[in-house]
RNA sequence: GGAGAAAUGGCCGAGUGGUCGAAGGCGCGCGCCUGGAAAGUGCGUAUACUCCAAAAGGGUAUCAAGGGUUCGAAUCCCUUUUUCUCCGCCA
């Protein structure tokens, strides 16, 4: 959510610098002013009114107090009456003020969410994927003679059984067997274990947060439909660790000594994904349940973008230790998310499908989620100030695991990378 | 799930109808004292919205949340949430 002070002190700038992403935001604006302005008058004449009322009654109350010390009670009791028919109006007309009150702050809220957030200026124009710019690569692409796709492999090995799930659950729900969960959760002890050696501190936080906590983070209101929702209790499961993570911050004014603050978690991630079907989405391609673990920065924002580089660089070194592939892109406005000020995404590269994954997002939010969060902190001149939260996959599980697999498949082997063989116990399946 | 008790500022804790944004203490900040520190001592120390060009200052709201009673609510009533104790169930 983009702060009123912004949208109302440069309305030219949010314009310009949302046209990148492609969204014209110049009526929205108009109307986000017309509405401030509409609840300021309405909330300043409130406020008259009951400061009026509370002048009478602190009045009234000083001569009532006065008169039943003194034993005169009939004539504190008309007092009483007489404040009651003065301040009858008064009641009215501020009961009816304070139901338009928030009637209008409703509605500057529920316009003020469908702001994006400003690319940052680095970010390239552009619409779709085709237009992301591509940062830097690495690692050598195998060639593909040969080479089996993840799913035939997971089959022959008997690592994942894709079927299996469809019988327990449904599609996009495998069950992972021997090696390959071994494999699953060698490679999370390997990802959180170099986060917390990058001064991540690691949480376990619930895979299923209530309504404030979707709000928090903008699942709710507008991506509802991809979340599984348990309506028994409200309660949401979690498509992303970053919702329960960055939701420990909300409502928090930090000191000065609790920054930055880095955290990283393991969590299985849900999505109902509703609508995606077709090859793209083959074997481990896409899922309704997947591991993941996050890495989350809250940081001043004078140091965000260094963060964000810092956190670009470390998801580099996990892939690079991994051996796989991979190419750096920096989203084009088009493709950013709602929330994000900047986003580069990892993607490694598939030998036997011939594509691209991608495996992690990382972004820098500068205050956009905070503002919602009302994540603070105390500024050098004691003055509350929004904060800057970044988060980044290090790294998604399922599309490393399908490129790990296709990329080092032999004749009769898998190859297991050696910095994961401590964590495996076994060379290769 | 049943019965009972409770929820106050960063923390502890007082406050059962009035001048209470809230005593006192701890913590924290700034000073004084000291050669320096401790002790002592003085002052300050919530958030949001809003008025003012800004500062100073003012207004409104907030004592778990939402409603109600009352001239007036932290205090009384109702609903919800959470915590604790006992019982039940249970990995």
């Amino acid at each position: 959510m983009l702060t009123l002070k912004l949208i109302e002190n440069k309305p030219e700038e949010v314009v310009a610098r949302l046209a990148v992403k492609g969204f014209d935001a110049a009526r929205l604006i108009d109307e986000i002013t017309m509405l401030n302005d509409k609840r300021k008058n309405i909330q300043a004449e409130l406020d008259g009114l009951l400061a009026e009322q509370n002048r009478m009654a602190k009045e009234a109350g000083v001569e009532i107090g006065r008169l039943k010390k003194e034993g005169r009670m009939d004539e504190a009791e008309s007092i009483k009456l007489q404040t009651a028919e003065k301040t009858n109006d008064l009641r009215e007309k501020s009961k009816g003020l304070e139901s338009e009150a928030k009637t209008s702050e409703q509605k500057l809220h529920e316009s003020l969410v469908l702001m994006p957030n400003l690319p940052h200026e680095s970010v390239p124009r552009g619409r779709t994927a085709e237009d992301n710019f591509m940062v830097r690569s690495g690692g050598i692409i195998p060639p593909k003679s040969g080479k089996l796709p993840h799913w035939d492999l997971a089959a022959r090995y008997d690592i994942i059984d894709f079927e299996l799930g469809n019988k327990l659950t449904g599609a996009g729900f495998p069950v992972y067997k021997g090696k390959g969960a071994k494999l699953q959760r060698a490679l999370v002890s390997f990802f959180l274990d170099h986060n917390i050696e990058a001064g991540y501190l690691e949480v376990q936080p619930p895979y299923m947060v209530n309504e404030d906590s979707a709000f928090g983070t903008g699942q709710l209101p507008d991506k509802e439909g991809q979340m599984y929702h348990a309506t028994a209790d409200n309660l949401y499961l979690i498509p992303t660790a970053e919702v329960p993570v960055t939701n420990i911050l909300r409502d928090c004014i930090l000191q000065n000594s609790d920054l930055p603050v880095k955290l990283t978690a393991y969590t299985p991630c849900f999505r109902r994904e509703a609508g995606s079907y077709g090859k793209d989405v083959r074997g481990l391609n896409r899922l309704h349940q997947f591991d993941k673990v996050e890495i989350v920065q809250v940081r001043k924002p004078e140091e965000s973008y260094q963060a964000l580089d810092e956190m670009v660089a470390h998801v580099e070194k996990l892939i690079n230790k991994l051996g796989l592939p991979y190419r750096i892109m920096r989203l084009c406005g088009g493709d950013m998310s709602f929330a994000s000020a900047l986003t580069y995404d990892f993607e490694v590269y598939s030998a036997a499908q011939e594509r691209w994954l991608e495996v992690s997002s990382v972004s820098n939010f500068e205050s956009f989620q905070a503002n919602r969060l009302k994540l603070r902190y105390r500024s050098e001149n004691k003055k509350t100030e929004l904060l800057h939260t970044l988060n980044g996959s290090s790294l998604a599980l399922p599309r490393i695991l399908a490129a790990l697999l296709e990329n080092n498949q032999t004749e009769n082997s898998i190859i297991i990378p050696e910095t994961l063989q401590t964590y495996t116990g076994f060379s290769s399946i």
